[in-house]
DNA sequence: GCGGTGTTGCAAGTGATTTGCATTTAACAC
DNA sequence: GTGTTAAATGCAAATCACTTGCAACACCGC
């Protein structure tokens, strides 16, 4: 596992267990963002089953500690990745299969300042995700 | 109410009912996006009580005739919006006190034409909420 | 090894949304 | 108007995605 996420766990007073490895594992080996149900239901086929409340305690924690980015596609679930050593980006979901897939772009930097601008909110993230026909449900 | 909706509904095969005119009254007099549990609150203010179900029954067929847009703001409840004689836009949410804002803006057009060459879905829809902090909450 | 703090499993609890079904109601044709 | 029929509603129960309380357990620094 990376340096670097051990020691955002060790700066936020986060322990090192066994489960939480296991979850840090699946995620890292999945390039698309992964739902918690996904994510237990990898573990136990890797023979490294734990409570579901357990992986959700730990994707929280791990949002909080800035590890993981939360990806909202309307699914009624949330999905979660892992955010080291990858840009940020945006996805684009086939309303007929569910398939994702990564758009390494962002457009939102200058439209940030326009917002504040506008608004005088302190603009502090936003989500962008396309919905449309991948080419096999077209 | 608008004629627009009348025909759209009738092109749908949906009848113009008691309940369904209310539940429309309330969307087309909020300017922001509301929850369910807000519509169905304020049916029950102005006298026109009707069951929950009801509500969330008629915001998913009016979402599916494509009069109402759905606002995914990741509070853990949608958000809907009649669309009927308005732009298309996006908003901000603050992170403090919950408020939103309407943006009347979209950048997204230019855009979509590089996901879908990208890509090779074909782009529907997207996406795009902005999370900030409010000038009251800053 | 020991102690203290963070973690986990398990079971129960929430909150939002959906569904089955018997009962109405709008829409349309006589 | 009256009848017919498909759609809509109320009510209660069910689902689904999380969340929480609590007792047992596992890291981590000493
Ligand atoms: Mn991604
Ligand atoms: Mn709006
Ligand atoms: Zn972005
Ligand atoms: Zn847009």
């Amino acid at each position: 596992m990376a340096d670097s996420i051990v020691d955002s766990l060790k700066a936020g007073g986060k322990k090192l267990t066994k489960p939480r490895q296991a979850i840090l594992a699946i995620l890292e080996s999945n390039a698309l963002p992964v739902t918690a149900a996904e994510v237990h239901a990898r573990l136990k086929k890797a023979h490294a089953h734990m409570d579901l409340a357990t992986v959700y305690r730990n994707l929280t924690m791990l949002q909080e500690l800035g590890l993981v980015d939360p990806v909202g596609l309307r699914e009624g679930q949330m999905r979660y990745e892992v955010r080291h050593g990858r840009e940020h980006h945006h996805h684009i979901q086939c309303r007929g299969c569910g398939r994702i897939v990564d758009l390494m772009l962002c457009p939102i930097k200058k439209l940030t300042e326009l917002v504040e601008a506008q608004t005088k909110f302190a603009v502090e993230g936003h989500s962008l995700e396309f919905f449309g026909w991948c080419p096999q449900c077209r």
